[in-house]
RNA sequence: UGCCUCAUGGUGUAAAGGUAGCACAUCAGGUUUUGGUCCUGCUAGUCUUGGUUCGAAUCCAGGUGGGGUAACCA
């Protein structure tokens, strides 16, 4: 605990403002717009905002910005917060730009008067023409000098409705040759007669992010307002407003968002997987929204665990998905209790084995955990075991059944094979072994030492299950950067469906988003359309397996 | 092309002019009633060229390469 961790770029600043006397304490913001569901980049900046607070003095707000009618909607808010709450963190505040459209609307008419601001009735079309290039300097609007009382009378009139949408807009005045081409009059208020999903029809005129954010910040006093590099060019803006309106000088910081591996982490695309069904839905566990991973298996402990390993910094990025998957098989390894589970079944039967006879065996729930207690685990004469267990003709190394070779069947017996049947068509159907009595789990004094252990489940006692196989949703590490559409790369095998997996007993009523490690087959939870009468049981990722390793070093 | 920004093993991230470290991944081994976990060890890095300095990943200058930016989106 002596370690002393290293601070990230934003807390070294904070620590200075602190120790400075810059401020007392820090205040710092969550700000989503409503129009999609939060990701696992997301769920980068949302750590290091509320966490942040956590280790300076000072609080979070989530405010919602909530600037665009036309793309916002109130089923993200809701689930914005659900994300954000399931994560562990809780914000002081609740807020939406749109609290501030009436304050907003007087900063807009105090720039007015100072000669800053202007009501342009050029089309877009001829904005973006009169905007320049980066080596050309643009050129002034015909309506650039009208009077403060025009431009005052027009802009209310534009609140009132009087006018269309793109009829006007207003516009900073600051200079049509700026290097940044950001402060070429951008534009600060444009007309939208639409329905916003909180003021409803009460305004005709909507902010631009650039006119709303950062005097949002200043109103909540925000002290430090983090967001991602590509709004660099934007806080000369943002500091231009401020200081112009002579309001709270809020300070804007940029960090690199985060990228994962094998995913796409836009809010464009993740729409468009959705819309044209390619997934089904925002939750779809192969999703990289918090509410995908969350229906897949993970635990906020371990994508904040993840958050924290992969740092803040301003260099590209691409983090390894593996790095997660590690994080989350590390909380899942101590808290998950071991079940048995068969996906791909062939029969075993012990033929030394009294017919009809049955045990209850005594399993222990998670061997990492002493405390985590024992389940009942039923033992009879025929059991299921996994289909890759057995083979024919085995390698040297092959540590599982095959004629002749001895393994021993977890919390049970050691057993070996001394026969097998086959179908017609070459497939095994019936795998014979013997078991030794002496050799029972807890009571064995025989001595004799097996290479392999495996899972099993007993065919009497065993219950239907379905159970859903993930993979990753790309087939290359950076969908993003590769030509063409992102949607070429799409992996087609990533989900494969289990109508009929067996499984103990035990794992009939588990409820929705119960976590069990199934031995040898990896982490899974119980999906949230599970049943009693219909378990459906989501893989989260795989144990590490070495031998799948070692087969596919044979093969190359 | 202007402006902005970044550059440390395969990946992510430290080192605030003084021994380049940590984690993931990889590889090799040990323990193991999960080929899991755990433990041990190996491999591998400062974009380039100059300068300042006793000493540079760090400071300066030039180059190269990546990314952002020219929406009535955020």
């Amino acid at each position: 605990m002596s370690e002393e961790k290293s601070l990230n770029f934003i807390e070294e600043i904070i620590e200075t403002d602190l120790k400075e006397g810059r401020y007392e304490q820090i205040a710092t913001r969550f700000p989503p717009e409503p129009n999609g569901y939060l990701h696992i980049g997301h769920a980068s900046s949302i750590c290091l905002n509320f966490g942040l607070t956590q280790t300076f003095p000072g609080y979070t707000n989530l405010r919602f910005d909530d600037t665009n009618p036309e793309t916002e909607e109130t089923e993200y808010v809701d689930s914005i917060k659900e994300d954000i709450q399931w994560l562990g963190f809780q914000w002081k505040n609740e807020f939406y730009a749109s609290d501030y459209f009436e304050q907003l609307f007087g900063f807009a008419c105090q720039l007015i008067e100072k000669g800053l601001a202007y009501v342009d009735d050029s089309t877009s079309d001829e904005i973006r023409a009169m905007k320049g290039t980066p080596t050309q300097p643009g050129s002034n609007s015909p309506y650039r000098d009208r009077s403060i009382a025009e431009n005052l009378d027009l802009f209310k009139r534009m609140r009132q409705g009087e006018f269309p949408d793109g009829a006007k807009v207003l516009r900073a005045k600051i200079d049509m040759a700026h290097t940044n081409m950001i402060m070429r009059d951008p534009v600060l208020y444009r007309i939208k007669h639409a329905h916003h999903h909180r003021t409803g029809d009460a305004w005709c005129i909507y902010p631009m992010y650039d006119f709303a954010h950062g005097q949002s910040d200043s109103i909540e006093h925000i002290t430090h307002s983090i967001c991602t590099m590509e709004f660099i060019p934007h806080r000369e803006l943002y500091d231009w407003c401020i200081s112009n309106l002579e309001i709270f000088p809020s300070h804007q910081y940029e960090f690199a968002r985060r990228s994962l591996s094998y995913t796409v982490t836009s809010k464009r695309k993740l729409l468009q997987l959705v819309n044209e069904h390619i997934v089904e839905g925002w939750d779809d566990p192969r999703m990289p929204t918090i509410s995908g991973m969350r229906r897949r298996g993970y635990t906020a402990e371990s994508i904040r665990e993840f958050c924290d390993r992969i740092g803040i910094a301003k260099r590209d990025n691409v983090v390894d998905v593996s790095m997660l998957e590690f994080c989350v098989r590390e909380h899942l390894n101590r808290i998950a209790q071991r079940r048995m589970a068969v996906i791909d079944p062939v029969k075993l039967i012990i033929t030394n084995y009294e017919e009809g006879k049955e045990e209850i065996l005594h399993a222990e729930n998670n061997p990492e955990d002493e405390q985590g207690g024992h389940r009942d685990l039923p033992f009879s004469r025929e059991l299921w075991i996994e289909r890759e267990d057995f083979m024919e003709e085995p390698p040297k190394k092959f540590f599982r059944l095959g004629p002749g070779l001895t393994v021993r069947l977890k919390h049970a017996y050691i057993i070996q094979c001394h026969d097998f049947k086959k179908d017609e068509d070459g497939k095994v159907t019936e795998i014979y072994c013997t078991y030794n009595p002496e050799t029972k789990s807890g009571e064995d004094h025989s001595g004799i030492k097996v290479k392999g252990t495996m899972h099993w489940v007993s065919c009497a006692h065993a219950k239907t299950a379905e159970v859903r196989l993930y993979d990753r949703l790309f087939k290359v590490e950076n969908p993003a950067s590769e030509e063409g559409d992102f949607k070429s790369y799409i992996n087609e095998d990533s989900l494969h469906i289990v109508k009929q997996a067996y499984v103990e007993p035990a794992l009939m009523n588990t409820s929705a988003g119960d976590k069990f490690q199934f031995l040898r087959l990896g982490y899974f939870t119980t999906d949230r359309l599970s049943t009693p009468e219909h378990p459906i049981f989501n893989r989260t990722v795989g144990l590490k397996d070495s031998w799948a390793k070692e087969t596919k070093k044979e093969q190359a």
